[in-house]
This record gives structure tokens, sequence and C-alpha cells, in this order.
DNA sequence: CTCAGTGTTCAGTG
DNA sequence: TCACTGAACACTGA
């Protein structure tokens, strides 16, 4: 699920449950959670008797921000979602719960994720240190005027697909997001960086932006999500496949991921 | 049974 | 240093 308009959904999901809110317990079902340089008895005396303060985000990191340090990070990886709940039964926990967060009131918030990418960590200040530190701009929330985002594509080579998957040039860009862009821009996946002229420079960050605010907009409900947009069409490497206007969806590897793209379209 | 997968990292190569 | 590839991680569901 989680590019950044998942993530920030997660993000508000949070904030919904715990904003504002003691933490009473934390829960870590059987294994451990895949812990970055923490332990979960850590986690647990981190977040124990603290209270949320706010949830923030940039690209697909997620902090919690607590009235004392270190504050928890979270990355949702490949199927890591949020889900709060009223608790009622003392051991009933969702399906694949790898953290469980208990506020004042029964209020719980569960970190689920059943493959197991998904990272937490501890960080005194997320947004100094490294992964946060790393990551280049957030689509969202701090998109680059025009002359900006040309020089930081001017100082990128390889091919668009690859400069689109890279957190260090936009952060919380993943697979369906490079696609949908470069769909709508109308640009060949494979094309090279260097040989982008300047109008599409600019129609991709045009449509990057507006791509991740409907998404986020419509809260990541997929099936919100407008009827001409490829996302529908791009699944399964279906040779069958066809965009809303009937042309052929073609699937090739770049940049190591499965790249769904409209030849017809894109130049 | 096999395979692909909305992500990231690391080792190896050019 | 940069760009790129492939493997690894762990598990589900088609």
């Amino acid at each position: 699920m989680p590019e950044l308009p998942e993530v920030e959904r997660g993000r508000e999901i949070a904030e919904q449950v715990g904003r504002g809110r003691v933490i009473e317990a934390v829960h870590c079902p059987r294994d451990p959670i895949a812990l970055v340089k923490c332990s979960a008895a850590a986690v647990g005396r981190a977040l124990r008797g603290a209270t949320l303060t706010a949830v923030a985000r940039h690209g697909k990191q997620m902090w919690f921000e607590l009235d004392r340090r270190p504050w928890l990070l979270v990355h949702f990886g490949m199927t890591g979602a949020f889900e709060g709940y009223l608790r009622r039964d003392r051991t009933e926990r969702p399906r694949f719960c790898r953290l469980e967060i208990e506020f004042e009131g029964g209020r719980c918030l569960a970190f689920t994720d059943p493959r197991r990418f998904g990272r937490i960590g501890l960080a005194h200040d997320p947004r100094r240190e490294p992964p946060v530190s790393r990551l280049g701009f957030d689509p969202l929330d701090s998109m680059p005027d025009l002359a900006t985002f040309r020089r930081l594509v001017a100082a990128r080579r390889g091919n668009v697909k690859g400069l689109l998957l890279d957190q260090g040039f936009a952060a919380g860009v993943g697979n369906w997001i490079a696609d949908e862009v470069l769909y709508q821009a109308r640009i060949d996946p494979r094309r090279r960086v260097e040989s982008l002229a300047a109008d599409e420079v600019a129609l991709i960050r045009r449509r990057l932006a507006a791509i991740v605010r409907t998404a986020v907009r419509v809260n990541s409900v997929s099936e919100r999500f407008p009827r001409t947009w490829l996302f529908h069409h791009r699944w399964g490497r279906d040779a069958s496949a066809r965009t809303h206007d009937g042309r052929p969806v073609r699937h090739v590897t770049i940049a190591g991921r499965t790249t769904a793209w409209v030849p017809g379209v894109q130049r």
C-alpha cells in the first residue's frame, strides 16, 4: 500500500487516534518487529507514559512527536499500515499486528505489516538525522519552484523512471506514482534524464504535484482516483490490459521494478 | 508448486 | 563518485 498518499493516510489515522493523549501501554506481539538499532524494550520505554503531540511525515517516513525524547520513527515497507480501534478484549489484536500502542481511554493504534519489510526506530531529532535527512523534497508539502526543480533534474543522469524512484530526489514517490506521472506527462519511462526538454521537465513537476494532491484528497482510496489514471489498469503484468481509452498497456522492468507504460502515448 | 510484489539496502561491476 | 544490476529480506495471494 504505501507510497506518499498511503503514508499520509496512516499519519492522519495515528493523529486521530492518539494526538494529545498519554500512551498507557505498548505491545510487541511475539517476534520482534523489524527494529532498527533499538529493541522492543527501548520502544516501550520511550513511549509508555509519554504524550503524543503530533505525527509528522516526510516522503514515506513518518514519526511520532512526543512530549519528551526520543521519538518514534516508522516506515511502512511494502505492506505496513495503521489501524485504529477501541480496546475490548485484553488479547485481541488485528492480524499481522507488529506493534500496538494503547492510549488513555482504551484507544488503540496498531502497526500491521504482513510482509515485515516495515521498520521502526527511535530518533532524537528525526528531521535532522538519517534516514529523513537524506531524503529529497516532499511533493505534497514542499514541492520546489520550477527553477529549483529544473536544477535538481539537471544534476541527475540515468533514466527518468529511476530518477522519480530515487528518494533522494523526490521523497515519497514509489512505483505506481512514478508510472502515473510519466504516463500523464506522456514520457517514455526509459528516456534519459539528459534528453528531457525544458517543457517536459515542467510537465513532470506539474503532474507529480497533481497526482499526489489528488490521491491524498481522496484519502488514498484508489476507487476514487480519476477514471483516466493508468493506476486502474497497471497491475499484474496483464498482457491484455488497456487504458480507459483502449490503448494497450505494456510491462517492462526498469530500474529494477515492474514498469507499466503505454507505447502509443508515451514518447 | 511457482511467481510476482505500492520498498530499501547492500555488494559487486563498469 | 555515480549509475546500474541482482540479490536479499518475509510473506501472501493469485
